[in-house]
DNA sequence: AAGTGGTCTAGACCACTAT
DNA sequence: TAGTGGTCTAGACCACTTT
């Protein structure tokens, strides 16, 4: 009978240290990557099973099962009910981006109004934000500063209602930055984020201190409410010179 | 003392269906959730704790645990050791762009190969590919096709090298799909990968069949071999007006 | 039938936070 | 000191796949 990977593994890797302040499962997670690093695993290659694994380190099947769900949730192996779990090949679709890696440039923003006004909203407003045509809205346009740069230009329609203390909230300068972050005690239960590149316009090029043409990231996003009724409709626009984004696929270094 | 929250979660939500095909931590993690969306809790809100839910639902521990580590993988609570679990507020910058969200552009297009050829490595391709300036290396060019509409141009330097199969593999006309779906059994352990929005130059745009200007997507990648060498670096480049990403941010629906 | 992953229990002990 | 989350055990039973 050959050497197959799992003995492999199973012969040629540490234990896992009781004393560590690193939890069991952890450890046993990252004992797998590490095999799968040093190619003791390749793609496709079955991983010992949550028996043999039990049986080789000395913990609970719930640690084995626990360290497992890391890897299957991190996207670099698979499991198979009743087959066994196998290293998945790397994927370029796996690829994710996060939004919050513009934080330098949300993050510690000056705020500046450029007008806040109540306009009645026409066909697009209406079906965006769910409200009759010509029902009164808040339109605010501002403008992201950051380092003395203006980083993104934003426009946003509010429904207008009393009632609705986020309306109020919206209107204050800081209030950008905590819908970004998340620190707001806010209202709002859900959203919808869209991310495309466009061309900036006359007026955003002036704004953004740029000339045309330039490319843009935007950033569209519906909030809702508690009662699933949006309560903004509005989008970011930044130079694309100024963001990109970056990520990896396959094994994640530690 | 007051009705606190987390009184409310435990006297009006429903029971555990231990006939259900779907896990008791799953049903927990969804009445949990459930609780959000109709704003029997809201963001800043404590959950009940562990030993309260334990106790009303008859579950264990574990499960528990379980159920609360899903909601907090997915970022609607916060775990505080010592303190308790809060509900998150929602926040734009919790955005996540997926790539595979291209799938329709990528996955079932056809690739036509403009050009292979081998070229002496530049400063800039020694610089990525971690090669020898004036090393050989393979230079391909392709056109991704989708629906008879040219989707993606791709520009792609591979070192040169008879012992890597990953080179031969790389230029069958397959292999950029496998590449992006993971199915090859590849011999890549890693890549990194850079989105940025950018304005197409006039080669691109006549490939991509457009008018200048233009705005368009692009992603580069360098993809890593098991000894952590660069073997490819490239990047596709598609027109802006045929994509975009949208996300979700808050509670997900189900 | 044997082997695999998937779920779940009923506790235990620990580290941390608040009072 | 009491309450919280965090880890872990040593099994059990189930569903599924392969032989």
């Amino acid at each position: 009978m050959a050497h197959r990977p799992q003995n492999k593994v199973l012969q040629e890797t540490p234990s896992i240290d009781r004393e560590s302040f690193e939890p069991a499962y952890a450890q046993l997670a990252n004992i797998l990557r590490q095999s799968m690093a040093e190619g003791l695993l390749r793609p496709g290659d079955q991983l010992p099973s949550e028996a043999q694994i039990v049986a080789r380190y000395g913990v609970s099947p719930m640690t084995v099962r626990r360290a497992i769900n890391i890897l299957a949730d991190q996207g670099v192996v698979n499991t198979e009910q009743g087959r066994g779990t196998f290293v998945k090949p790397v994927a370029m679709s796996a690829a994710s981006f996060q939004l919050g890696q513009l934080q330098n440039l949300f993050g510690g923003a000056t705020v500046q109004v450029l007008e806040a006004s109540i306009v009645a909203a026409d066909e697009r407003v209406a079906r965006k934000l769910a409200v009759r045509q010509g029902k009164r809205t808040i339109y605010i346009r501002r403008l992201l500063w950051n380092h003395d740069q203006p980083a993104f230009y934003h426009r946003e329609y509010l429904v207008y209602d009393p009632a609705r203390p986020i309306v109020e909230a919206e209107l204050e300068v800081t209030a950008l930055q905590q819908l970004f972050s998340g620190r707001s005690e806010s209202l709002l239960k859900h959203g919808d984020i869209t991310m495309e590149a466009t061309l900036l316009d006359e007026e955003e090029a002036c704004l953004l201190q740029t000339s045309l043409p330039m490319a843009a990231f935007c950033f569209e996003h519906v909030f809702y409410d508690f009662d699933n009724h949006p309560v903004s409709w509005g989008w970011f626009i930044g130079r694309a010179d100024r963001m990109r984004f970056t990520t990896q696929v396959g094994l994640l270094l530690e």
